[in-house]
DNA sequence: GGACTCGTTCGAAGGTATCGAACATGTTAT
DNA sequence: ATAACATGTTCGATACCTTCGAACGAGTCC
């Protein structure tokens, strides 16, 4: 194959555009680099070099052997990096899913920090709807995932902790008929009203449709914060996350409905799959038990404060 | 940098999963092996094999250094491959513009024949509307332009010959007015019909809209077969080639119009910058100066017959 | 024309890869 | 439990490859 000294050799020439002047630069003896040159050729089985002159320059074939041979060298480079980084205990890439409902900018700060460790990691975090977390996992899409709701479901090696509990709150807009209903609101009378639910984009079912009743006429929304807009638009109602609506409630904005059926909380999972624990990995499982970053990404930004 | 045989040596242990039989695999000493193995270990300063048990086996680091050297492994021999072909006399690649004008499949024996040659050379052929064929030569796009009309322009160390003569018709469909019209047809009777031309798809001027006059209405369609099909349906009125509407003429589908103003044949061009001239493209010079292929690429293809 | 440059050939020296023997440890079959 | 066999490492000797410097013929420049 090809060495760095090879390319060495065929960039001297090329920049020097003379044998002798390619081995001085690369403080060799001339009957080296020529006796290189020639080697090189063998191993091809092709003219490199152009010697119908006073001074030996490449031939096409050489110039794209070794525009080419800088390329592979830098391949060679990066590959070198990324054995070094495995072996020193780091993974190549780490994936990780979080729920759509959690905000990415909570994540940045760690991202940075995360940077800052120059491991060479690659990373890659993206969303995942409903039970799309635990899915992810399962199928080895995610190697960490951020959020996931409902129980832990069996799979191979699993690991988790919880990150937290999140509360929701049954609210409508101001001028929404329901507003001025008599509490607490029955099923019946909600069912007269459209409901807004987070639209599912995996062939799951539709695990986030809690409280949509049979019948109830519905309109589906890429996500909770247009959920939020919607609802706080009069388009329909349902169950938001207290947190993250808290001061659309102070301000009136949306209003607060008990109901003759309360939602319980839902807890919040940290999961990973215990077979492969890399640097990488720690790191993350680390920051994520950190009270500030918990609470942060549990209750989540109050984009209307 | 990595060579084939530390290449074999690590697929050698991966798949034995011992280092005295990856040595026997080899047909060498395991002492041979086991050093080559500490060398490797040593130039890429990582763990690559895991000696805590009885047999020797690949670390993580290891197993991805196997599966990208693999990869490089094939990028090198295609490289090997590459350089003795430009040795050889033959280019890298060769681009090939023809004027749109020409059906792609009358090309299709040639690039046939050209394949069965085995020379590696990787071909691109693409459609140029207008004068974008000699555009293409001049940008450096083209390697070979076919079927360039004009006068062939100012382009250092330009060689061409002419491929032959197209010759055009002023058609329009039976049931459209100017088929009636008093022969030889004025400019004034064209100008009060719509006009169908084909759409410059480059920022060039629409030097293709020969014969359209000052304020009349037009159609843009996207290239020659379209303008027949458009015309033969009564939407409009142009000058077709000839010969690629002869049938539609004699069927009657089409009426050909004398005009006051009769138009020239024009000169077709094969182009080509003699500064870059390697074995493939003399091979497709001598092809385009055949005249059974000359005649095809001139006359084209009667589509209506 | 003389001084210098260029690249090749050649023999010698230096550096690297490979072999086989010896050895310690682990595994398997009886 | 023991003997036979397997495994991988270390080490010295040998083989192979790379590099050097000297000598040389041909080209270039002042």
């Amino acid at each position: 194959m090809l060495s760095t000294e090879d390319l060495a050799l065929l960039e001297a020439i090329r920049e020097s555009g003379s044998l002798s002047k390619a081995a001085a630069r690369l403080g060799k003896a001339p009957s080296t680099v020529s006796h290189a040159a020639r080697q090189l050729e063998s191993r091809f089985d092709a003219l490199l070099f152009d010697r119908s002159r006073y001074r030996l320059r490449l031939t096409p074939a050489g110039q794209l052997l070794a525009l080419e041979a800088a390329r592979l060298t830098l391949d060679v480079s990066r590959l070198t990096r990324r054995v070094k980084q495995i072996a020193g205990g780091w993974e190549d890439r780490l994936c990780i899913v979080t729920d759509e409902i959690m905000e990415f900018e909570t994540l940045l700060p760690v991202i940075k920090a995360f940077d800052r460790l120059q491991s060479g990691v690659t990373l890659r975090i993206t969303h995942e709807m409903l039970g799309g977390t635990w899915e992810a996992l399962r199928d080895g899409r995610a190697d960490l995932v951020v959020g996931a709701t409902n129980e832990p479901p069996v799979i191979a090696k699993l690991r988790w902790f919880e990150l937290g509990v999140i509360e929701w709150v049954f609210a409508v807009a101001p001028g929404h008929p329901l507003a001025r209903a008599k509490e607490p609101l029955e099923p019946e009378a909600v069912a007269a009203h459209r409901a807004i639910m987070v639209a599912d984009s995996s062939r799951r079912p539709d695990v986030r449709s809690y409280g949509v009743l049979g019948g109830q006429a519905a309109l589906a929304v890429p996500g909770m914060l247009a959920k939020i807009h919607a609802q706080r638009e009069g388009l329909g109602v349902g169950w938001l996350p207290r947190e993250r609506v808290r001061s659309l409630l102070k301000s009136g904005a949306l209003v607060e409905k008990r109901m003759a059926d309360p939602r319980e909380p839902n807890t919040l999972y940290v999961a990973w799959r215990g077979d492969h624990e890399g640097r990488a990995l720690a790191w993350w499982l680390d920051q994520l038990r950190q009270p500030r970053l918990t609470a942060r990404l549990v209750n989540g930004l109050d984009r209307f404060a």
